[in-house]
DNA sequence: TTGTATGCGTTATCAG
DNA sequence: CTGATAACGCATACAA
C-alpha cells in the first residue's frame, strides 16, 4: 500500500495539490467550504505530508539534537531521563522532533554539530551542563547554530547580557528554601553539604544555605565550620558528614548539593538527624527524605519558548531577534518527606 | 555561507554530479583516480549529502524511533538510559539516526507509530518492556513495520517460532549466576524476593534462582517457604524481607528480581546478610552490594543487527552475513561487590 | 480564492 | 566507466 500524496488527496478532494498545500500551511487562505472538503479527503486518505519532502523544500528540519550524556554514573542520572522525557513531550505538541546523539568529548560534540547541521538532520541544539568557557557554545556562536543550554553560562552578565540562550533552575532559591524550612522547623545548626569550588552550580547552591542561615542570624565566622565540600558520590557524602561532625561538633540537621551525598550523609547519620538532597531521584522518594526538585517540564518549556521564538512552531533562523528575555531562570520547590526509610526501623 | 551541494562538489572536481554520487553510494563503479579527485573536492568543499533529499528520493528515514518510557519511577530508570545511550552510539556507527517519542499508553504509541512512519520520519522501531498479548507488536506486524523488541514476546516457542524480532537479557542464568555465586560461598539458606506471578520477566528470574538451589539438593518443598513475591519497590523489599524471615526462620542471604527491592532487602537485613540485586545501578555501586549487569551495549548491538537484517541493511562484518536466528538471549553477568557502605559501619 | 510552473538535493535508469 | 534525464513530495512565487 503506497503512501498517499498530496496529489492523492487533490484528486480525491478534486481541487489541485495546491489548495491542499494552502489548507496545510496556511488555511485561512482558503474558502470554508474548500478547506472543509480537503480536510475530509486528507482524513479518509489518512493522509501525512512527507516529512522529507518538506524538510528538503523549507530547508529546515524541525529537528532539535541533543547529546545524551556518558555519565550516568551518578544516582541523579534519572534527571536527564526525566528532561529527555519533558522535552521530548513538550516538542511534540510544537511539531518538532528530538534526535539523539553521544560524544566523547567535547571536541568529538563539535564534530557531531558540524555533521548533523551540514546534513541538515538538525537544525538546533539543546545542551546540557555547560560550564564557564565551553568550546562548544563558542563553536554554535561562531557558526551561528540556534542553540539553548539547560545551564547557564556563568559568565560576567548572565542575566541582563548573557553569551547565549539559557535555561536554568535556581539552585540558590531551591537550597535557601530546604535551609528556610529546617529553620522553621526547630533546627538551629544546619550543615551544609556540597562541592569544591569553583563551581558554578556549587557555589550558587550553597549560597543559598549560606544567606538563609545569615537570615537566621548566623555570622560568616559562626558559618564556617558547618559546611564541608567534597566531591560527588555516596561514600564522600558519608565521610563529609564525619568531617563535618568533626569540625563543628553537634548538628540538627543537613543540606545536600545533590541526592547522592544526601544519601551519604542520611547513611552516616543513622537517624540522627533530617537530610535534605537534591534533584528528588527515586532514591530520595524511596528512602523518604526530603528533596528538592527540579520542575524539568518547566525547564523544557523554556527551552522550547526560546528556541521557537515569539511565533512557536518552528525553530527561529539565525539572525531572527527573540524578543523577551534571553533566558529563563526556574524556581525549583522542596518536597517534604517524614518517613525515613532508613533510620525509622529498629530490628 | 551556503552549504555545498553535490553539484558544488562535480564541478570542483571537473566531473558530473553522477560520478559524484556514485563516488558516495557505489565507490567500486568509479575509477580510483577519478575517485580520489573527487573525495579531495568533498573534503575541501566540506561537502555533506543532505539528508533530506536523500530519504526523499530513497524513500528512507534511516532513522529508528523509540518510545522514552515514563515509568521512571523505580531506581531501575537508569537502565533505560544506559540503553539509550548504547543504542544511540551503536546506531551512529550503522549511519543510522535515533529519534525519540514518547506516548501515554500502548494505544497512543500505536497512534505515533503511523504518525511517524506517515510522516517518513522513520522506518523502524526499537520497542521495551513488550508483554503477552501486547497490541503494540500486533499492529506493527499487521502493518508490516519492522521493529525490533528489547524483551521476549513471552508467546509459545520464543527460540524457534518467535512472533517477532527481539532481543533480551537472559534473567535466568544471571539469577542462576548470582545463586550459584552465594552457594560458593558457602551460604545455604538463601531466599528470593521477586514478583508475583504472572510475569514473563519475572517467572524467568525466579526460574534460575530455583534450578541453582535445585542442583544444590534442595526440593520443591524445602524451597517454599524461602521465595516470596512482592510489587516493585523499596518498601516492598524491605517488607519482603521481613516476610522471608518470618515464613523460613533464619536466611543465609537473598538474591532479588531488582535492585529497587534489593536495596529494601539490604536496609531491612542491617548488615545480617548479603543481597543481591540485579540490574547493577549506580545505586549498587555506590552502597556496595552485588547485582548482575546487563551487557546493554550487547543488546543494542543485537537489536541494530536483527533491524538492518530486517529492512536488507548492509552486511556486519567483513562481508559475513548475519545469522539466521531471529532473535539475540544475552548472558548477564554478576558483579561482585564486597563492601557494604550500609551494613559495615556502626557508630 | 485557486491553479501553474519551478526547484529543493539526491539517486536510479538508461543511454553513450 | 561516465553522463544526461527523470523523478521523489512538497511549498512558494506568480499568474489567473
Amino acid at each position: 500500500m503506497r503512501q498517499s500524496t498530496i496529489l492523492d488527496v487533490a484528486r480525491a478532494a478534486g481541487v489541485s495539490r495546491q489548495t491542499v498545500s494552502n489548507v496545510l500551511n496556511s488555511p485561512g487562505r482558503v474558502r470554508p467550504a474548500t478547506r472543509e472538503r480537503v480536510q475530509r479527503a486528507i482524513a479518509e486518505l489518512a493522509y501525512r505530508p512527507h516529512a522529507s519532502a518538506r524538510r528538503l523544500r523549507t530547508q529546515k528540519s524541525s529537528t532539535i539534537g541533543i547529546r545524551l550524556d556518558p555519565m550516568t554514573d551518578g544516582i541523579s542520572g534519572s534527571v536527564l531521563d526525566r528532561f529527555l522525557h519533558a522535552l521530548t513531550e513538550q516538542a511534540d505538541a510544537k511539531r518538532l522532533r528530538v534526535l539523539l546523539f553521544t560524544a566523547k568529548d567535547p571536541d568529538d560534540e563539535i564534530l557531531q554539530f558540524r555533521r548533523l547541521t551540514a546534513g541538515a538532520d538538525v537544525d538546533a541544539f539543546v545542551l546540557t551542563s555547560t560550564f564557564h568557557g565551553d568550546p562548544r557554545t563558542e563553536w554554535l556562536i561562531d557558526n551561528a547554530l540556534p542553540f539553548v543550554t539547560f545551564g547557564r553560562p556563568w559568565g560576567i552578565d548572565d542575566m541582563n547580557d548573557p553569551k547565549h540562550l539559557w535555561v536554568d533552575v535556581d539552585g540558590y532559591s531551591g537550597l535557601r528554601e530546604a535551609t528556610t524550612h529546617l529553620l522553621g522547623a526547630g533546627h538551629r545548626r544546619i550543615g551544609y553539604i556540597g562541592w569544591p569550588s569553583p563551581s558554578g552550580t556549587g557555589d550558587d547552591r550553597r549560597r543559598g544555605w549560606r544567606e538563609a542561615m545569615a537570615e537566621a542570624g548566623w555570622s560568616e565566622a559562626d558559618l564556617e565550620p558547618l559546611h564541608v565540600a567534597t566531591e560527588e558520590g555516596v561514600a564522600q557524602g558519608a565521610d563529609a558528614l564525619h568531617r563535618l561532625e568533626a569540625a563543628a561538633g553537634a548538628i540538627d540537621a543537613v543540606v545536600c548539593a545533590s541526592d547522592s551525598l544526601a544519601l551519604g550523609a542520611l547513611i552516616a547519620a543513622r537517624g540522627r538527624m533530617p537530610v535534605v538532597g537534591y534533584d528528588n531521584t527515586p532514591i530520595a522518594a524511596s528512602l523518604g527524605f526530603s528533596s528538592v526538585e527540579q520542575p524539568l517540564d518547566k525547564v523544557a518549556e523554556g527551552i522550547l519558548e526560546l528556541l521557537t521564538g515569539a511565533h512557536g512552531g518552528r525553530v527561529s533562523r539565525d539572525g531572527e531577534q527573540v524578543s523577551d528575555p534571553r533566558h529563563r531562570l526556574i524556581a525549583p520547590h522542596l518536597v517534604v518527606r517524614d518517613a525515613p526509610v532508613l533510620s525509622g526501623e529498629h530490628s
